[in-house]
DNA sequence: GTCATCATGTAAGCCGTTACATGATTGC
DNA sequence: GCAATCATGTAACGGCTTACATGATGAC
């Protein structure tokens, strides 16, 4: 019973609830695609899938076509552009099921989705974890619209009381110079950034609900 | 001689420059003040500090009133606003440098200042290291107006780079919920905040130069 | 006299990295 | 055939955190 966080394995079970798909890929998907994680080895991620599967949460299959009932990946029109076009092109009709030796296609179980669905139950009470709230985000899809107003009015105060600390130390703090300022004043427009995306975010919800 | 990094050793150098303190302040200035180490516990900063100090970086003075030629907090109105007034209040004359037993007021040496200053030169061969940036551009000043202007182009041009990688990816990925796809959207708008402010920057320094 | 804050330190552990080791597949 | 990329894994280590331990000082 692994108490909080490894936030890679959340990470890993909310991809994997979407499509079967083995280390590599996986390890693109958080990098280059959600951004989350904006490093990610494979020296983390593959022991990660290792304690995913000893946990129960994945089952590692070997190898297969279209082995769950869920479709491997929906190759409905516009979900590739031209790059999944470049692809099936280069690879033709094995679209991404190769059956390759030492790929092993990962997809998630029943008692991983659990896991997912506590995480991201669970009320997040480290606002100020960036990584931390990006994931609840990226997931949000799997929670209520009550459950996802929350997360984002908890973020946002949050942010509000960064930006009001910022404001009140660099009054009590010695005169930076030139560059330090332009740093503090460029991570402050920063933050009112943040707070006026998840304004929109809010309003969004807000607007979904009634 | 210890290769690479170690941010924190750096950083406390770069605010040592400016005025001898003591731990614990020196973390408020560091998280507070520059927020750069966003966070940064005691069970780093006094390490540090320890190794800072066997390294002959900095000199460790046990307790004194005035012991070094620079002031060693310039008093002078205006640097500290409202909360500098309530400490003046609560402690009266003693200022700050109550010469109190167990406080260990660190300033930097010589060899610390060429330390920085080594650090400060070295080409950023690491432009995408995002504390690592800010730590240069925090001490900028300790630079030329050239190396400045390196040190912000080199930044400037993997931003550019990232969010090339970053648009070519979202039309090769499989297509994102709304939420996930939110937050994708929200981190190109900063990266291209991040690239104009860096090109006012660049500006200032074009012009300082000429 | 007790509590919050200031102040310094140590020890254990977490989460991730880099470097290493290996091998299949595809393009040229 | 050779290089680049895909693909999986292990081992060592690094930096920072949390939790622990201690004590002075000032406010009420």
């Amino acid at each position: 019973m692994r108490k909080r966080s490894h936030l890679l394995e959340i990470a890993i079970l909310g991809v994997l609830s979407d499509q079967d798909l083995h280390g590599y890929e996986l390890k693109r998907r958080l990098v280059d695609g959600l951004g989350l994680f904006a490093s990610v080895s494979f020296g983390s991620m593959y022991p990660a899938l290792a304690r995913l599967e000893a946990d129960g949460y994945v089952g590692g299959s070997g190898e297969q076509e279209a082995p769950n009932p869920r479709p491997p990946i929906p190759l409905t029109g516009s979900l590739g552009g031209e790059r999944a076009a470049l692809r099936a092109h280069s690879s033709r009709a094995r679209a991404d099921s190769r059956g390759a030796r030492g790929k092993k296609v990962y997809a998630i179980t029943e008692a991983g989705r659990r896991r997912l669905g506590e995480f991201l139950a669970e009320a997040a009470d480290e606002p100020d974890d960036e990584a931390d709230f990006k994931l609840r985000l990226a997931f949000a899809r799997h929670l209520s619209a009550e459950s996802r107003l929350g997360l984002l009015e908890q973020r946002r105060a949050y942010l509000v009381r960064r930006l009001a600390r910022a404001r009140s130390s660099s009054s009590a703090t010695p005169a930076l110079d030139p560059y330090a300022q332009s740093i503090v004043e460029h991570s402050t427009t920063a933050t009112e950034n943040d707070i006026s995306w998840i304004d929109k975010l809010i309003q969004t919800e807000r607007s979904r609900i009634s």
